[in-house]
DNA sequence: GTCTATAGAAGGATAGAC
DNA sequence: GTCTATCCTTCTATAGAC
């Protein structure tokens, strides 16, 4: 079991330096010292430091999805539950005291000819897209609305990805209290 | 008239690298070597690499809008000039094949403790943001809209910073676009 | 104010013992 | 599979000559 165990503190640690420091400025260095555990430990595991980055990105985004499951798990009506990504996004900025997107923190400090990390990110975005656009779908609007489910659907998501940038920006809940206003008014 | 050249040659391959390469993976070396200059002309200029950053991030802010005048000279009613801060941004990341704003970059790229960094980004937005506000007000939009002046503008300015980023992220300039129908939709 | 040369620290990664 | 010890490169920054 100590394999499994040397690898989890491994992920643990690479998880709260990468998000809170940035990956640039966190060294293989203080991850093996952080996780109590030697160099060649670490590249046991993974073939390079970009390797661990990969895995670090992978988890997040399983993480991601999980948590918002838990945190919406009681809300049952579509509308609620698109609100609720807000309010899931509100949570998690005060808990990480607006340190913003883990994916689009990583985005900004790797080469844009990193194809593997871009891909990922990529993956990520889509996937909060679909999980938006498919709750939208559920909420039956009005045909006559100024806005298609499409174009609201498209709107609601940019909303959350705007807001969450501004929160980071301006460490406070406000951008993305303001879009969640939005869109209770435009729904 | 020698040491400002040296002054701009610095400048100039300053922007190009953080911009493109990224600040962390941009070495003083580097710098130099593309300047063509010595590393002691450099700390001549400027007392640390970080001294340098925050001339970049203010050369950054003062062309930005200038830039942003120069395209949008042409321009007369409130609304084309609202929708002409869209296509300036879509113009900007085909030109730079998507690497996004060079604020958020940075603010990404070091601490979330490095006041002076998050305090030039902060000014950026809140610019932006200003500006935004500001062609809102005099579009004369009717009282009966769903959204107040105050709310339609944070919604602009919201499209704005998620379609940039979607932008960068998607290498499209189609999230942009997107939003500047959207704009146009619900003026 | 610009240069050559170098200091001193930290970076990622590996050899070889156990 | 984990360890100690070490390799080589690159980093930011500075001393001292001109």
């Amino acid at each position: 079991m100590k394999p499994v165990v040397v690898l989890d503190k491994i992920m643990e640690t690479a998880e709260r330096l990468f998000y809170e420091q940035g990956y640039n400025l966190t060294g293989i260095n203080q991850i093996i010292e952080e996780a109590n555990i030697s160099k060649p430990s670490l590249y046991n595991h993974f073939k390079s430091k970009n390797d661990l980055l990969l895995a670090y990105l992978d988890q997040s985004y399983s993480k991601w999805f999980e948590d918002l499951a838990t945190f919406t798990a009681d809300m049952t009506t579509p509308f609620d539950r698109l609100i609720g990504v807000f309010d899931y996004r509100i949570s998690r900025q005060i808990r990480t005291n607006y340190n913003g997107c883990a994916f689009v923190k990583i985005s900004s400090e790797v080469s844009h000819k990193d194809i593997e990390v871009f891909e990922r990110t990529q993956k990520f975005k889509n996937a909060i897209k679909a999980y938006v656009v498919d709750l939208v779908k559920q909420l039956n609007r009005p045909k006559h609305k100024l806005l298609t489910d499409e174009e609201f659907a498209e709107n609601v998501f940019l909303l959350l990805e705007g807001g969450l940038i501004m929160a980071k920006i301006i460490k406070s809940t406000q951008p993305l209290e303001d879009a969640k206003d939005i869109v209770r008014k435009l729904v």
